[in-house]
DNA sequence: TCTGGGGTCCTAGGACCC
DNA sequence: TCTGGGGTCCTAGGACCC
């Protein structure tokens, strides 16, 4: 759970303390669960706080501080460093976040556009806002299947379950979809993805499943067995009443 | 971890239009 | 007809997050 506060005075992070407790111990009485609470004047430091000593844990991570209280921790606990970026970083001796402070070159050489933004954030700095909207940019599911396969049969009736998912949750959330798209999966792990925006969007699960057939046959993407099959829209808006042309 | 599922964002290339 | 630039949209893949 992290709190994060948008004045910078570390007075106000320290008076959030009561309440961080306060909430700890409502957690434990109601649920009996620990929490682990993080304070902090931005998402990225208060994320880190409460990640900090866990379980259990109450840390507050004041302005003053938080340059010292990055420098030891390795790379891959800032936000956007993964598998990839840390190994990059690792290679020209970059392993914790003052290294990354400490880095005299433009690391815009090493991961590209990020590289300003990974720089503040290694000084704690990070002016991200606060995001409380639920808007939906995608529905999608997938499914592995046990065994490889390239039955029609099978596939048409996973295609169909998953469109008819995605359809309920269109409806639900009152949404039409303008891209359709599907991904499949072969032994060898190569996952390819194949999309088609129309004009008018979908919502009915007949035409996500039609699409989703279209975009498999333009493609021939089940020329070999497959291991995963997984069918998706995006490009979310009012569905407008039209009916779909069809291809 | 020989690899599950559902997402978001970014980038690069190509098509197309003016 | 050919060349070029710029903008936009679509597409595909990769990195990352939870």
């Amino acid at each position: 759970m992290a709190i994060c506060q948008a004045e910078d005075a570390d007075g106000s992070l320290v008076m959030a303390l009561p309440l961080a407790q306060q909430l700890k111990q409502r957690i434990l009485s109601e649920r009996q669960l620990t929490a682990t609470i993080g304070i902090a004047s931005n998402k990225l430091l208060a994320k880190i706080a409460s990640d900090h000593k866990k379980p259990d844990g109450l840390t507050v991570i004041t302005d003053q501080e938080k340059v010292l209280f990055l420098r030891p921790l390795p790379v891959r606990t800032l936000y956007g460093v993964g598998k990839v970026t840390e190994q990059t970083l690792n290679k020209v001796g970059i392993a914790t976040i003052g290294d990354l402070q400490d880095y005299p070159g433009d690391l815009r050489a090493l991961v590209g556009s990020f590289g300003p933004k990974l720089k503040q954030f290694a000084f704690g700095e990070d002016d991200r806002p606060l995001e409380i909207g639920d808007e939906i940019k995608s529905i999608s599911g997938e499914e592995t299947f046990l065994n490889d396969t390239d039955d029609r049969k099978v596939l048409r009736a996973c295609l169909k379950e998953q469109a008819a998912d995605i359809s309920a949750r269109l409806k639900h959330k009152r949404l039409g979809a303008h891209t359709v798209q599907v991904k499949v999966r072969y032994g060898d792990f190569t996952t390819l993805t194949r999309q088609i925006t129309i004009e008018t969007p979908v919502t009915e699960a007949s035409d996500v499943y039609r699409l989703g057939c279209f975009l498999l046959g333009r493609n021939k993407l089940v020329s070999r067995p497959l291991r995963l099959l997984g069918l998706g829209v995006a490009s979310l808006r009012e569905p407008s009443g039209q009916q779909l042309v069809l291809l």
